[in-house]
DNA sequence: TAAACTAGATACCTAAAGGTAACTAGCATG
DNA sequence: CATGCTAGTTACCTTTAGGTATCTAGTTTA
């Protein structure tokens, strides 16, 4: 297994083969966003964070968060012995370091939604 | 057709049906934060965004821009008078008020790129 | 005893994102 | 006369993201 950092190159997302692409590309991942944003400050519970993600199936839920805890964004500790068992979620310091951009990301959409849906109107009506 | 301000309901991106979402994905979509970073501060042609943005096809690069333009993050000027046909692309102010969250995110993820390749290792050493 | 809670895993399928390659069309360069 | 630049469009194909539904397994509640 090649790490990019053995090219010692510096990251650079614009550059073709660059896997910080990649790592950008994480944000936009549907419920990535989401997740990182409900657990902002607090810990959750599986049970928890479906609830709070309208629409997130079980299969994403466990997906995302598998996702989140690889990367070192998420910690997840199981506790098997209270019963029933209970399983809590928790943001690292990786991922709070992410959490400013995914408030803004997510504060800029839910300000500029209106004018991009006016935009989105205009233009098509535009052309034809 | 219905637009989401006619609910009178305040964007959130954690609701199920809020248009919001799809505003939010957009930033991760593959070539989006690219080409919105090669805009910052000046114009630019469809060839030196091609290649600025390394590996992206005619295709892709259309399509991005095309979606840009509709939303209303990008204008577009065609030069036809002049020949060789030109077109030069520039950031509106809607695009403009997007680009701390896109700098933000592409600076987190060449910064943080190590450390997750990193953690991903040790996962998946403990995980099999 | 049956339903509902906890937290998943897994198989299957579809829709969409993205890539490749070929085509247009006019002009410039060697 | 051929190659390459400008800026695209279009058809076709593959990959992957995401959704649905069903299964496990143990506990609690009515």
């Amino acid at each position: 297994m090649v790490n990019y950092r053995d090219l010692e190159l510096k990251p650079n997302v614009y550059a073709a083969i660059c896997p910080s692409r990649e790592v950008l590309a994480l944000v936009g991942e549907k419920w990535v966003s989401l997740v990182i944003g409900a657990l902002d400050g607090k810990t959750m519970r599986f049970g928890e964070l479906r609830r709070i993600c309208e629409g997130i199936s079980q299969k994403m839920l466990t997906q995302t968060l598998r996702k989140l805890e690889r990367d070192g964004l998420v910690s997840r500790t199981l506790y098997a012995d209270v019963l029933p068992i209970k399983t809590e979620y928790r943001l690292t310091e990786l991922g709070r370091s992410l959490l400013p951009i995914v408030q803004a990301a997510k504060l800029w959409a839910e300000e500029n939604l209106h004018q991009i849906e006016e935009n989105r109107v205009l233009y098509d009506k535009n052309n034809q």
